[in-house]
DNA sequence: GTTTGTGAAACGATTCACAGCT
DNA sequence: AGCTGTGAATCGTTTCACAAAC
């Protein structure tokens, strides 16, 4: 199975969403060409994509909509729940922990760290804000292997090294620095005014 | 000038992140393996990223930091301000428009929208969060050529028709919907769920 | 007849390696 | 001597096309 790409794991991510889109509404099969349409793709890319993993479907008739979504579940690591720690308590941070759609998919923020006396001690849908002081006392009572980083970009390898150090395998890094880790830790970075400069490319050079 | 591949884009702009950083610091000269090193990636790699819009540096030297910071500015649009119009005062609209990040590099969210009673009328960071219904009215009076689309699912695709209607060229989209757009407006989609679901993935396939 | 699963072909991106300029 | 710029080679991803299964 080793070595799928990035674009194949994000593809099968979309899949899985439009195939619990189609469970909710009682469809029962569904044509590879039907879920590349809807995730922009092709339907010869979502056989690839599903073939790394095993054969799914039925020749002629297409794939079992609930099988193949617990299929994927599987594959994407998602037929668990993970406890999430959160770095920061600014803006952005604010609007992640009340983001439905982390918990949604099992994701549950259960730890905020900030570093501001004003933040601290304060409720954030029903969470504390913790001192970022007390990381290590806070994390240790209870296993996280995810974290999410919203803090300025000068203190982020710091604490990405403190988290890693309390046993954190993987980070979703929203500060504007490139982390060094160790190998067997995971970062996705996301950089938002990025984002916005890929618009701004396309919007100069047509 | 060729077709340049939208990673090559991603790269210009963490690049011109760091050039930024060395400006300000005085630095005078940088060379492609300085660069590559802060960027994750390799010398040639940042060569032939460059190489794709001209040939801004000076063999045995390196390239002058200002200069090819301003040809990045120029290469990516960045050498004005962009006027952004916001749809969807929900929490993470809420930390989108003081994110500081966007005005720093150009970006001005300039009208904020909502449907909820509750929203509209309410100042955030200084804007007057605006009926949905009134887009046209507000947004006719100037040009916006960038929108953010922060609304649930269902109606992103219709607020998508009606920006483009008043004159938007490019989305930024957070819904979890694909936006059907002519070919002439571009689309970014965002999608943090799937961001945790990529580590989740690597963690569980380890 | 329809749709999957998959080698093979086409395409695209990255890395190599070195000639050419400073 | 040092570092860029770039064609050529390599590597990875997507698309094609068709045999096999239903």
């Amino acid at each position: 199975m080793r070595k799928v790409a990035e674009s194949t794991v994000r593809r099968l991510s979309l899949y899985l969403r439009y195939l619990e889109e189609f469970a909710l509404h009682g469809t029962e099969t569904v044509s590879s060409e039907t879920l590349a349409h809807l995730g922009g793709t092709t339907s010869a890319q979502v056989r690839k994509d599903l073939s790394c993993f095993g054969s799914f479907g039925k020749r002629g008739l297409g794939y079992a909509v609930p099988e193949l979504a617990q299929h994927l579940r599987e594959i994407l690591g998602l037929t668990r729940r993970y406890r999430v720690a959160m770095v920061g308590a600014g803006k952005i941070g604010s609007a992640l922990v009340s983001y439905r759609g982390f918990r949604e998919r099992g994701f549950d923020i259960a730890a905020i760290f900030d570093s501001d006396p004003d933040k601290v001690g304060r409720q954030w849908n029903g969470l504390e804000v913790r001192d970022i002081a007390d990381m290590e006392v806070v994390l240790g009572e209870e296993a996280y292997e995810m974290a999410v980083i919203v803090t300025p970009a000068d203190v982020a390898q710091a604490v990405s090294e403190r988290l890693i150090k309390l046993g954190v395998k993987a980070i979703l890094n929203f500060a504007p620095v490139q982390l060094a880790v160790p190998d067997d830790v995971v970062v996705k970075h996301v950089n938002l005014a990025l984002e916005l400069e890929t618009l701004s490319y396309a919007l100069a050079n047509r």
